[in-house]
DNA sequence: AAAAAGATATATCAAATAGATATATAAAGG
DNA sequence: CCTTTATATATCTATTTGATATATCTTTTT
């Protein structure tokens, strides 16, 4: 068996603030929520129907014109659920890092090949830091807010931790680039 | 169709080296490549099925007293597909972060859970440094060898992204702490 | 020396995720 | 008017995860 489906409390997290379709889902999660977790329709619209067999949310279908949407709402069991998830001790925390892979076996090919991928690397989370600054700034405007503070902390955890690769992306190249590599 | 495989590269990498059986696979996954990708005994074996018949590798059967062993060899095709996986410019680098998701979702209790759990969090990383610190000081002991570079950067970028959570750790926990929360 | 515990070794299964694709309507732009 | 983009739901395959089953060999405890 595998563990506990997390997407549940993704989605019943962002239900908590408001109804949302599972399109809307996929919006919220591809937004501020990607740097630290992904999902997909191919996960969300199961757990929905899911969900709302057990109870722990309640659907609304409604047309607009010829359009037919579902939009979704937490339930005081839904809401019970995300809170006792929040409380549990246990986490997992995982990091699939392609790049880290190839530079682990980097000794197959020349050092060249490696300060490349650095690269590639690099620009990347260049651009992806310089939207989370744009992000996390306009959070800060009203931190007043209480769940602005949250997620202005996540954010932060995401500016911290790309400011060290990029650290770390100098030193790297640097290294590769020395002591007479082959 | 989900993306090409990386299970494949892992096992090609590691074979690469030294001949090995799926269950020494599993052991050098565990091992120095944990902290950047994971591997389990239900992808490695089908994945050695798979490659055996496409070539990229070859198996050697044998039987140390009543106990059977498959040991897997890399081929020419094996080390070649290696290669050219090392030079494709398209990386997928994906962290999963169950922390940062209850952070984000921490408005819907009270602030010392998130404390707590930021507190959980913090442990493990200590935890986890300590073992790669003691790690890449043994490698840095013989970094003429040209593969120990290679493992020591990978190495280092861990320390550094640990450093720079353990840093975070201590402001979330300071802006929590702050500012009457709930 | 026997029993228990732990390491070695392979394999398989269910549940969950990833990523792509199919379908259809609505809105916006040229 | 037509094309492109956004909205919305759904499904499928491949892959991964995590657990479990089975059996042998080795080391430690009694």
């Amino acid at each position: 068996m595998a563990r506990e489906r997390k997407i549940d409390m993704v989605i019943l997290g962002l239900l908590s603030h408001e109804d949302l379709t599972g399109y809307d889902i996929k919006k919220r999660i591809d937004g501020a929520i990607s740097s630290f977790w992904k999902g997909s329709f191919g996960n969300i619209y199961p757990a929905l129907k899911d969900m709302e067999k057990q109870g722990l949310i309640t659907k609304n279908d409604t047309s607009v014109g010829g359009r037919e949407k579902t939009t979704y709402h937490i339930t005081e069991s839904g809401s019970d659920a995300l809170k006792d998830w929040l409380k549990e001790e246990q986490v997992s925390n995982e990091l699939k890092y392609e790049t880290l892979l190839k530079l682990f076996f980097g000794g197959a090919e020349s050092r060249e090949v490696s300060v490349h991928n650095i690269e590639v690397f690099e620009e990347q989370i260049q651009k992806d830091l310089k939207v989370l600054k744009t992000y996390s700034e306009n959070l800060e405007k009203a931190l007043d807010i209480e769940d602005h503070l949250y997620y202005s902390l996540t954010a932060s955890f995401g500016i911290e931790t790309y400011k060290a690769y990029l650290k770390w992306c100098a030193k790297a190249k640097k290294m590769l680039k020395q002591r007479g590599g082959k």
